[in-house]
DNA sequence: CACAGCTTTGAAAACGATTACACGTAGATG
DNA sequence: CATCTACGTGTAATCGTTTTCAAAGCTGTG
């Protein structure tokens, strides 16, 4: 493969300016610029970046791992994340964690040897030694969705308090007064702070908090179908499921419809996360939706500040309920199959989805 | 940042001993491999890839260039590649080309300049420049999914004609007559496929083909749902419809809705491409599925085979068609929320949707 | 004891780019 | 005319590895 140095010899000048001219860095002469393209042209030269970053130092790459690609929350961030670095002169390099903080940290590893400039992780549960080293040696790196405890590192997420707050006065509102949780892993932040909203939300509407009301699952569809099973074999079913991310809401649904339980008659079922088919469910499914695309992008606008060396501040977004039909009230005066905008939607996203 | 220089001299060893050590090739005294272990643990070393890369030659990394990382389809085949990929000690760089020949140029060359080792390419509509280049120049490339016409090109893609042959088949035994078809781009190698799968299949079944029964769609969502309106509008409307991709399903579905019309009494609906939560729609879709994991699989197979200069001979899988209850016939004596297999679930999958 | 054969180790040359520094030339200035 | 300045370009060092080649150390044998 052609080289910089067989560009130079063809352009009859020396590898230095070729360098010049392909980084248009000092002055060159219009007419050896023209000779040097023109031979770069010819010869089909394609620089070679990983020459360029071992010099450099600096591989215009940044590293994101997420916490399962098949999860349509991660897939939507990686979008929003990759379009904003893209933007900025980036690459991005997607490691798929899978919830599993063994593979978590072969991708940390790998992206990490791989020289990236900057680190975007959604962390899985435990604090591993990796990435303790990584936060001491100060590497650039920031969290996206889930925070570890103790660590000091600029984080970028969404709080769903308010929201969660909202959603529970909503179903009390309908007259629900058994809501009950399948909750995310304790371990992880994002599970955590939705169940404390949850009871606090209960509380806050005077209602009992019940310990067989909260089921813990996995952020997996089968943890949510196992758990919405525990609660509906309750002497005292809930009227009302909250299902903790959008694949536990799946599971939930499965287990219902098994019941042969009507939504929202015998049972309201509301999830955490918005995903672009709820809305194509029968009902419509009632569900709080994260900023998902402001998320990405001011997560890679933090990590490219931290690469800067300028200061950057944690991000904070807030969650939003998206009431729809599974909680009971029709909220839809358009009636079925109108148009159902999702939270961010036409609001301050750039390229919704694809006009094309 | 510790380098192997610095390795070395803690270990009191030469640079070429730590490399040894750290690629284990030669031999070496057990006790100088652990003072260099020691050595490499003290200073917290961590190998640079991008030197080694320079050096050697190769990174161990493969480009997966996607048309549209939020079709769930092409997540999947990204997990399947990263998986087997990982597997084979390669890392997977992912671009999204989001269906436009502009962006997965942007990434070709990009992957290209970071020297992957090789290339998996879902190419768009159009032959570029650039890939007709990357063709000719002989490096490691492996079409997935789709096909450029006229290269020479291994392939790893699936048939669905004899799935939709069935499909039109099962149509027509449930007494279904005026079988409607919203296609794919006819740029696009799998859209042409699909279509002319289609009409064969009618002609098959004595069934008339009509012109305004198939309507053209670009695989994005919208474009299934006008594709649906404009059907339902003819003055002689279809009684079922099939979308060719599960976006466009949606779309179609969303319309047939909004008219308030009922799946499968009044028009039938069925998908290509099967989707985790088809089984959660109401009634389920019934689908074209393809080995998606598979397809993953045999293409980084085939890839690294190319790669190692072994022969690589077109890989094509079949397509299968999995009914549900979107085109009348209650497929499932199990009654409604019985477990739904999709295809190639719990078939020849190594880790299904994780048990964890 | 000398020497061959084997193993373990080190010195130095790559890999392909960027860039500090020096050099030559031309026009401007005293 | 001598000198200065500014500009365009070239030479060579450098980034952190791997790897070739040769040297050094050891063992065993004639």
């Amino acid at each position: 493969m052609a080289g910089v140095k067989d560009v130079a010899r063809r352009a009859g000048v020396s590898v230095a300016t070729v360098s010049r001219v392909l980084n248009d860095s000092a002055r060159v002469t219009a007419e050896t610029r023209a000779r040097v393209l023109a031979a770069v042209e010819e010869l089909g030269y394609r620089p070679n970046a990983v020459a360029r970053s071992l010099r450099t130092d600096t591989t215009r790459t940044i590293g994101l791992v997420i916490g399962d690609i098949l999860n349509p929350f991660f897939t939507e961030l990686a979008r929003a994340v990759e379009d904003e670095a893209r933007g900025a002169g980036y690459s991005v390099v997607i490691g798929n964690a899978d919830e599993r903080a063994e593979r978590q940290d072969h991708y940390v590893r790998t992206l990490l040897e791989q020289r990236v400039d900057g680190l975007l992780l959604c962390p899985t549960a435990e604090v591993t030694p990796l990435v303790r080293d990584v936060v001491r040696d100060g590497g650039p790196l920031v969290f996206l969705d889930r925070t570890l405890p103790g660590l000091d590192v600029p984080t970028v997420r969404a709080d769903g308090t308010a929201a969660i707050g909202e959603l529970v006065a909503h179903l009390a509102a309908l007259g629900r007064r058994r809501i009950a949780f399948v909750s995310g892993p304790a371990l992880l932040s994002t599970g955590r702070e939705r169940t404390e909203a949850f009871t606090a939300a209960l509380r806050a509407c005077g209602l009992p908090v019940r310990p067989d009301y909260v089921q813990a699952g996995d952020f997996q569809a089968a943890s949510g179908r196992a758990g919405a099973a525990r609660l509906l074999d309750l002497p005292e079913p809930p009227d009302a499921i909250f299902a903790g991310d959008n694949l536990m809401a799946l599971g939930a649904l499965d287990e219902i419809r098994a019941r042969g339980l009507a939504i929202p008659g015998d049972v309201a079922l509301a999830s955490y996360d918005d995903v672009p088919w709820f809305t194509h469910l029968d009902p419509p499914i009632t569900a709080i939706g994260q900023p998902v695309q402001e998320l990405g992008r001011r997560a890679v606008r933090a990590l490219l500040d931290r690469i800067d060396g300028r200061p950057v501040e944690p991000v904070v977004l807030d969650a939003r309920l998206v009431v729809r039909r599974s909680c009971g009230e029709p909220a839809d005066p358009a009636g079925p199959g109108a148009p159902d905008e999702r939270h961010e939607q036409g609001s301050d996203e750039t390229e919704g989805r694809r006009p094309r």
